[in-house]
DNA sequence: GGGCATTCTTTCGCATCCGAAACAAATGAT
DNA sequence: ATCATTTGTTTCGGATGCGAAAGAATGCCC
């Protein structure tokens, strides 16, 4: 079962993460935009604005708007589906690979020092 | 230790809570936001503005400007420091407690529910 | 093919955040 | 007492996000 010191833990792997996306000079995402690009990465495709909509309960034009902004940087791409042309497929790219990438191992960097004091 | 075994898990992990905090129809908290409450709450007083600025390698201005957001929202309080009025004490609160402790209620149920689908 | 439904985007007005620099208050040094 | 330092806040112009509603493109149905 899940003691009190999990819950501590869990926060203080948060508040860790959080500090490191905060020092990197990377323009920040917000939460809705994180949201998008793991779930583009770690879920199965197709990705559509629609279906990214219901499935994390935000407005379609937040989904679009938060779309531009990771097309922007690069971390994800459009794509019209041609089966359906109304449709926009959201797709991986290689940056965006590498971004999940670095940012998971920045989780378990941090999960692994967790008894470690901040080195400012 | 916290028990999120690999990389993939951390991330779905990651965008599971993401999830749940965006449909939250709590006020968005920003990244700097939400690492400031956590660091209030898990380190250990007391908690300045200078100290907060330099822990999180943020500018001070952009600290006085989550703290307002933070108080506005009940979540943090803000006290002079009476051996130094030029210091800002940041305390706690009973609803940023709350909030805490939601909030880590939240990633534990999400991480003990990883290998379940995602119910709309 | 005419009309309705679906999907995504754009527009509108508003609120918030940002960094840099200027500012105000309290302290310390001499 | 005076002046420099430290601490936190405010101001400035600019960028970005938000929800709601309107708009545009495509597909479906009879």
């Amino acid at each position: 079962m899940t003691a009190v010191g999990n819950t501590r833990q869990a926060l203080q792997l948060w508040r860790d993460v959080l500090a490191h996306m905060i020092r990197d000079d990377r323009p920040d995402l917000t939460a809705r935009q994180l949201a998008i690009v793991l779930t583009v990465y770690l879920g199965t495709p197709p990705h559509t604005v629609r279906g990214l909509s219901t499935g994390l309960s935000m407005p379609k034009p937040a989904v679009t708007r938060a779309l531009d902004a990771l097309v922007r940087q690069g971390l994800v791409k459009r794509a019209r589906d041609e089966k359906d042309k109304r449709n926009v497929l959201v797709q991986r790219t290689v940056k965006g690979s590498i971004f999940l990438s670095d940012f998971g191992e920045t989780v378990l960097s941090k999960q692994s020092g967790l008894y470690q004091e901040e080195t400012p």
